[in-house]
This record gives structure tokens, sequence and C-alpha cells, in this order.
DNA sequence: ACCTGAACACCGTTCAAGT
DNA sequence: ACCTGAACACCGTTCAAGT
């Protein structure tokens, strides 16, 4: 599903919509070229705006970020709720951990934001975030109910995978990301707690 | 075994030696405190140094890793090489990645200076982190053969593995890294090939 | 109600001038 | 042979002054 341009939560004067969605938009095209921690300044600059204004709309980066991908996170979360009835509990919890890797890695840099926004309360992002979280939660424990996961798998456990993984995938040339996620999805499994 | 600080490859003049070495001090204590993305203006500060001696010295940050950690991390790959005999080769290849792992964290934002420098043949950590791939390499190898470890794990993914995880310990507050490992790890064992 | 742009306190890196 | 410190081109963030 097209999730398209987030719209400001309250009526604006139109000047400042115009501002508003013109650094969304700067923004945007920025982060998917060169990373989650592209300049705010130059940001502003290409929307044709005073650093100050864009400041005046988002407060921090993380409300910058927020904007921009809080409804992409909470389509995720949702994501998470539909694939809860799959047919193969493991299944469902890795489709949805492809899924959100995938998410994570629209911007370079976005997986370290994330793992700090779940932990900190007071950033913009932290919400997003904990619905994210939840879904995971919801995937996790059917997984470990039906045996198919080890019984210690957490929901941090499965986010910080997906996290380090596109971090990781990020970081190389070859298609590592999606073989750490295979990797550690298959040590969340019950066989694997097989040792010698 | 204590590595001890390292000594400049060549005679210097007994200012540039004093200099070189007092620079290194600094930056081994700030990037222990602050991570090894800290200011290298700030290290000069406290070297009590103009900033041009310090790029005289060590001309990139990645030099300056390198002096830093150039000896512990092939102290590192000989670690790999003396697990290399040992009685289950999944278990001594458990052992050096928990050991690699220890070294990465020794400096927040390091994993990932790592993983650019094996990639990167004109970093000056390149050498180094080759031959800490090299070991990993030398133990993969030997699991493989060992049917213990799935026939298509790779050097690259253990290096990642290790990476990624000490990334990940770094933007939690919980023990994340050490989980991650594990998980990784056990999806690397040939148990976990068994699938449903 | 919102925008502007200067101000402040930082960076990394280079390089002419010194000793 | 090495050191110095200014110079350059950047940052993020704040805030008085405008409209």
């Amino acid at each position: 599903m097209d999730i398209g341009t987030p719209a400001p939560r309250r009526r604006m004067r139109a000047d400042a919509r115009r501002n508003y969605e013109r650094l969304l938009a700067e923004a945007a095209a920025a982060f998917a070229e060169h990373g989650a921690d592209f300049s705010l300044e130059e940001i502003a600059r290409r929307a044709r705006v005073a650093n100050g204004t864009l400041y005046g709309h988002f407060p921090t980066r993380r409300a910058l970020l927020e904007a921009l991908l809080g409804d992409r996170m909470r389509a995720l979360a949702a994501t998470g709720e539909e694939l809860l009835p799959h047919p193969s509990p493991f299944d469902g919890l890795a489709a949805w951990a492809r899924a959100a890797m995938a998410h994570t890695t629209i911007y370079r840099g976005l997986g370290a934001a994330l793992m700090q926004a779940v932990e900190d309360e007071t950033s913009e992002l932290h919400t997003a975030c904990k619905a994210v979280l939840a879904a995971g939660e919801g995937l996790v424990a059917r997984a470990r109910a039906a045996g198919e996961v080890r019984p210690d798998v957490t929901a941090p456990d499965l986010y910080a995978l997906v996290n380090a993984a596109a971090w990781a995938g990020e970081q190389s040339s070859i298609p590592q990301g999606e073989r750490l996620l295979t990797f550690g999805l298959d040590g969340f499994r019950t066989s694997a707690t097989t040792r010698g």
C-alpha cells in the first residue's frame, strides 16, 4: 500500500504549510540518497527556507524522521498483526522480520535511530518504535507458544536482530543484511537448541 | 596478555616522539570513554599539541585507530589460530567470536570502522582487519569441514555477525550484543538447517 | 503565527610560516 | 624534520527582530 506524503496534524497558515511540505519532501529525498544523518542545514537550503524555519517545524532530527516514517511504521506494525494467524508461526515471524528490515533500509543510518528511540521515551520516534516492537512481541509470543522458537527469545531480540542486520548490510558491499537476518532467525528456532 | 602502548615504527626526534605518545595516550582515553568518533581537535587540545601536529602523525582517524589497535588485532588473529585445534570446531569458533566481540566493544563505534576497513584497501586498518578475517576463515573452514556449521557459512558472515552484535550492544541498555551473538552462532550450526 | 538570518560554539582538514 | 596556529568550509541550535 502507498502511504504518500504525511499531513501535518493541525491546521496551518498557508505559507507554513508550504514550508512544512517542502521540508519533508527535501528531507525524504536527501535521506534516501545520503542517509538519515544528512545535514539539516542543507535540507533547509534545498527547501529554500531559513534554518530556523526547519527547527520551528521539526525541533529535532527525530521529529523529522517521525513525520516521514510514522505512518509507515504503524503500517508495519499492522502487517505484523495480519501475520499473526499465519499457519506456520515461525514463517510468519520470519516474513515480518524481512518486511521490517526492508523498512529499516530505506534510509542509511536509520537502524541506529530506531534502536535508540525504542529505549528513549523522550524521542519523537518512541511511540512508533513501540508499536513495531509490540507487533514483534505478538509474533514472538505465538512462535514461542507453538514451540517453534526458543523459550528465551524476546521481542527486543527480534527488534535488535532486524536493526543490526540492516546496519551490517549498509556497511557491506554484499547482501550481508539478508544473510545475518537468516542466520539470526534460524538461531531463534527451537531446533538450534540441540547442542553437541 | 598485556599489549601496552604501541611504539612508532621508525626513529623519531625526541619532541616528535613525545607528541606522538601523548596523542596516543589521550586518544586511547577519549575513545574508551566517548567512543571512536570523539573529536580529534579535542584530543590534540588534551595532548597540548596543535591540531596540525595530530594530522602530521596520524593523517586520518583510521591511522590513529591502527596505532592503538593494530597489535591487539594481530593478537586476536593469533588467538584464532591457537583455537584451530580445539576438540570441538564449533566451540572453538564460538569462543573466538566472543573474544572478537570483546575486542570490538573497547571503543563505542569501532564496529563500523572495522566493517568498512575490511572492504577498503586504502584504510590504514585494512591489513589488521584482513588478519582477523583470515583467522575467522580458518575457524569457519574447519567447522564446516567437520559438518558442525552449515556449508554456506563464510568468514565475512562471522566477521559481520561479531561487529553487528557489538553494534547492537552499544545501542541497548541490556546485553543485547551477547544475545545476538549467541543466536547468530546457533544459526550457523548445521542442526539449524533442519526446518519444518 | 510564522519566518528570517545572524550569532554562538563547535567540527575536520590544510598549509604557509616558523624553529 | 617537525611544530604551530590561522584559514577554510562546514556543522547543529538558538533567538531577537521582523511581518
